[in-house]
DNA sequence: CGATTCCATGGAAACGATTCCATAGCGGCC
DNA sequence: GGCCGCTATGGAATCGTTTCCATGGAATCG
């Protein structure tokens, strides 16, 4: 079965390839006959021009790579989403890699979407610069989202992981916590750096106890929050309020929880990071640090299609706020500071 | 900037393009001369073969299309992660495409999947045969995943869509529920009638009401999911056991249940479908119908291995089965049947 | 030792589109 | 009426790779 091609379409037309061509590319100088018997041809024998060759010529392909760590995380969902939907507005069609939080599959996915030559890149990345150096060597227009590299120049565009994390602690202290535990991202991730070091720059302003046993070192993914909740509630002097840097550890940590008759807002203050749909699922509602998955996937794309027209644009931070619901309420028997 | 080629290898190693293309492609044919020096150009030089042009010449291009309904569903996320990570076993790529539940946008991601010449495609399809009529005369291998089209011939792997509602419909009148609220799937999804057509024919076979007020008909999105069960808990007459269609109308429904004080598994038993990460969030613990997501991927890629070998697999229904958990206890005042 | 096979190699065709270039036709203008 | 410019068109080059085919040399065999 060989394969319809424009000649096909071009001889029923009764015309050329480069007539057809430009009908079907929608070239301006075609005539009124020309067009309706090429659309007419191509129509009827359903043809649809190969991409391949067609992005051979041109050096064009107009699609646009898009590698973020976990799928299942419902924050790099939702950005995917915002991103795939604002790339459409641009013609672009997004092919999604998932790195599975793996700095090996990541890299795979940067090789074939270099290979596939797609005009620009958004990544989530993990690992560091040598692991990147052929991406950025590459030339291949970029932009960084949710987490940057340390040391490069490419712009990104990520959320503020300090006004948050600060109005938490203060929320929690002010609500007579004085034993705030935390559940850290890797520290292999920006996010998860930035938002530890908020964390204990916040907690240094308070009275509130800066243990580094209230610490706990998960990975993103719920198992770890899950483990990190088991850590927690079993030191001797336990927290009396939990955060948690993403959502997924945030649900490994309340099922921990719910396991063990821990009621989240009657024994145990919780505030999350990220607001997912999923949290409306919480009996008190979950108090959390919001952000604009949106808004963010929406300016990553603006940003890309500034730096492929030769721009290149200042990186932005996009704010973050507590949002305080039920999970939080004063502290029995605990003093506001 | 001219790009990188092959040429440019070739003439570093002092060899003929035909050989660094052999070299490079594992062609047997080849000395051991030829072979270090051109790895070494091609190394040095950072060299990317252009797969647009590869597969030109070659008719394939080592990926797949995977087109799913709505990436927020933690259902599909999980299913397009399991299918990604199958994948890659077979040396594809998965490029996906997220059609957000809009038939209009799926037939785009079709076209430019097709346009790619991707080697096969995986879909959760919508909407009709004549929709799809492109995509089926287009002789690409393809699998049908999760949901069907009716008058295909297309292979499928799909949930058994019966034995656990039939299950759950049981439970729930053994627990002493005679009203039993149904927030169902859109009935232009194979999966949104047949669990309804379960659902129905499961309730003719018990005592409990048969009453149409009872269902409710949803999208498989949230925001629906919480317009039935509003709907269902002002009927004159509520349900006393709420039943949802899948994971997202759940989520929305119990969120309604929250804002209202109505607690799940004491004033309201619950069964959801699909068995997520998110519902350990719940206390008591939620009673879903779960089937093996896992499975259905990899059982989804394994038959479009099959296919584009030339073969015709048999469709596959994978088991459904009922959890039990917390939401479902015995009706207080009701009696057992 | 000559004939045959085998292997590594290079030149050139091929994949299917776009686009450069040349040309023909036609209307307008001096 | 002749020239200019504009538009629509077709032929051919082009994009970067793989692969067919021909070739020459080495190895094998009778």
């Amino acid at each position: 079965m060989r394969s319809l091609t424009i000649k096909d379409v071009a001889d029923k037309a009764g015309v050329s390839v480069a007539t057809a061509s430009r009908v079907l590319s929608g070239h301006p100088s075609t005539s009124a006959e020309a067009r309706t018997a090429v659309t007419e041809a191509a129509q009827e024998l359903g043809f649809r021009p190969n991409s391949q060759a067609r992005s051979l010529r041109k050096t064009t392909t107009e699609t646009i790579g898009l590698v973020l760590p976990d799928v299942r995380n419902p924050f790099f969902a939702d950005l995917a989403h915002a991103i795939e939907q604002r790339a459409r507005d641009f013609k672009y069609l997004t092919l999604f890699g998932n790195a599975n939080e793996s700095a090996e599959q990541q890299d795979r996915y940067f090789d074939v979407m270099l290979s596939q030559r797609v005009d620009g890149l958004i990544a989530a990345p993990l690992g560091d610069l040598d692991s990147l150096r052929s991406i950025l060597d590459s030339g291949i227009p970029t932009v960084f989202v949710d987490r940057v590299i340390a040391d490069t120049a490419v712009p990104s565009v990520t959320p503020d992981n300090v006004t948050g994390i600060q109005e938490a602690v203060r929320h929690l202290t002010a609500q007579g916590h004085r034993r705030i535990g935390y559940i850290a991202g890797p520290q292999s991730t920006s996010t998860g750096r930035e938002r530890l070091a908020a964390f204990q720059d916040a907690l240094a302003d308070t009275q509130a106890d800066d243990d580094v046993d209230l610490i706990f070192f998960g990975d993103f993914q719920a198992a770890s929050g899950a483990a990190g909740a088991r850590h927690l509630l079993e030191l001797a002097q336990p927290p009396t309020a939990l955060l948690a840097a993403d959502s997924l550890m945030s649900i490994g940590a309340i099922g921990v929880c719910n396991e063990r008759g821990i009621g989240i807002g009657t024994d145990l203050a919780f505030v999350a990071y990220d607001d997912i749909e999923a949290f409306t699922l919480l009996n008190p509602a979950l108090t959390v640090i919001a952000h604009d998955v949106d808004a963010m996937g929406r300016q990553a794309v603006e940003m890309l299609t500034q730096v492929i027209a030769g721009e290149t644009p200042a990186s932005v931070i996009l704010p973050s706020r507590l949002i305080i619901r039920g999970s939080t309420p004063p502290l029995p028997g605990g003093t506001a500071l």
